[in-house]
RNA sequence: GCGAUCGUAGCUCAAUUGGUUAGAGCGCCGGUUUGUGGUACCGGAGGUUGCGGGUUCAAUCCCCGUCGAUCGCCCCA
């Protein structure tokens, strides 16, 4: 028989990297709602056309990376890769235009078949946070508060910059493009090869290359500043002057591009040097052509997602933010009572475990408690006076380990309120 | 899809240029010490060295394949 492994690129986490984790969707939770963001649930998998068509079927993501598969009915189905495809159909097909402006946030599972690597999974996690129905360039200024406001409550902004670009409006970015194929095509014999490939592929993405042969290429190659409209350049402005009055801090990232097709207009990435080639901890852009191509009402909106991992990873290290108590019962038949209390405990929103290990002796179980980080140990023994079987103890000297005791104390049943204090 | 490095108890790692019976800490199991401010003590179980092949008198160590991990390329959060 062999070992069962979990397949590659998937993790399994329990302890502080769960609690990470947990704390990264805990606190984009939190802020989202500061910003009066809804939850929107869609499912996590989709037709296999909502992606295809939306994503642009010549980049990676479609061509190769989708976990793709026929069910029992025949229809192609497909993991979702991402998000904004999922909830724009849900937009189309529910008729949520009437909600319009949408301000939607979720998170959750994605799955791309890819190598593995630091930051890297094939099943990954992101937050992501979309304005659907808003063409305003307060939209965009809303979404990427709300990032820097997540990141900031994190406590990784220090380690962070955002980059922020337009791709501009669609004649901007067609013309600009032309532009770039003209340039670039020039110079075939110094352009690397992965770039000559993205010459046919996507054009713009050769503005990031890594190759140190492109890097002259791309230094002089055409800014889309010169191919602005002016509707695309006010509207660019707009966006930078509302980031400014927000008190969220940019760099112009003028060869910052993204991914997918359907991206118009704003791009931005808040990046970070600390997690190898995994640069990106939040992406995203306005994408007003999407849903109209999809079939739907011309419809602007502008979001982005987040990779919780690389996020987890980045945050410093976690400080406990509750004290933990753990109830001792000194012996089986001790069982009852000391659940009694811990129920009591907890209605008083006290952090309560009970030990029904009943493992070594009284002195190797203070060890266990103090190793496994609780705050108080509650021993309940054998005794007449309902005061003597309790005794409270190992709280340190501190003004919070005091209120813990107090805590403890008005959540006591009635008979054991007598208890003086601590004998420690 | 491509490249580099790695793969030894449940976990983290040792094992002198290939050499006898593969070790330690933590964890686990049993016992001792009647109870503490992150050092108790004694004993025990647990490994076909990822898997398969090859070279050799002899392989954890060298070679090939395979699976997996890590990091990078591509791409992306």
């Amino acid at each position: 028989m062999t070992k069962q492994q979990r397949p590659r690129g998937t993790q399994d986490m329990i302890g502080e990297q769960a609690a990470r984790f947990d704390h990264v969707v805990e606190t984009f939770n939190r802020v989202r709602k500061l910003y009066g963001f809804g939850r929107i649930e869609v499912p996590v998998f989709e037709a296999t056309s909502v992606f295809a068509r939306s994503l642009g079927e010549t980049t990676d993501v479609v061509s190769k990376e989708m976990y793709s598969f026929e069910d029992r009915g025949g229809d192609s189905l497909t993991l979702r890769p991402e998000f904004t495809a999922g909830i724009a159909r849900a937009y189309i097909e529910n008729g949520w235009q009437q909600l319009a402006p949408l301000k939607v946030t979720t998170w959750g599972p994605l799955f791309r078949y890819e190598r593995p690597q630091k930051g890297r999974f094939r099943q990954f996690h992101q937050l992501d946070a979309e304005v659907i129905g808003a063409a305003e360039p307060a939209a965009d200024v809303e979404v990427i508060a709300l990032a820097a406001q997540v990141l900031a409550e994190l406590g990784v902004d220090d380690r962070v910059v955002l980059q922020l670009n337009t791709l501009g409006d669609a004649e901007t970015r067609g013309a600009w493009r032309e532009a770039l194929v003209a340039h670039f095509s020039g110079h075939l014999d110094v352009l690397s090869a992965e770039s000559r490939e993205r010459l046919e592929k996507n054009p713009l993405r050769i503005l990031d290359s890594k190759a140190e042969s492109d890097r002259a290429l791309v230094a002089d190659a055409p800014r889309i500043d010169a191919f602005m409209t002016s509707e695309a350049g006010a509207f660019f402005e707009a966006v930078q002057k509302g980031l400014q009055a927000s008190g969220v801090g940019f760099v112009r990232a003028a060869s910052l591009v993204r991914g997918f097709d359907y991206y118009r207009h704003t791009a931005f990435e808040f990046v970070t040097d600390a997690l190898g080639a995994q640069g990106t901890v939040i992406g995203g852009g306005r994408y007003d052509g999407l849903i109209g191509a999809m079939g739907g009402p011309e419809t602007p909106a502008v979001g982005w997602a987040g990779g919780i991992e690389r996020l987890a990873m980045l945050i410093p290290d976690l400080a406990p933010d509750f004290a933990r108590i753990v109830v001792v019962p000194d012996s089986p038949s001790m069982l009852e009572e000391a659940t009694a209390i811990a129920y009591n405990l907890r209605r008083g929103k006290l952090s309560t475990t009970i030990d029904i290990a009943y493992k070594g002796n009284a002195k190797r179980r203070v060890e266990l408690a103090k190793k496994s980080g609780y705050d108080a140990i509650l021993f309940v023994r054998e005794g007449s006076r309902a005061k003597d079987r309790l005794h409270l103890t190992h709280i340190g000297g501190t003004e919070a380990a005091s209120m813990l005791l107090l805590k403890v104390l008005e959540w006591l049943p009635g008979p054991y309120r007598e208890l003086s204090g601590d004998d420690a």
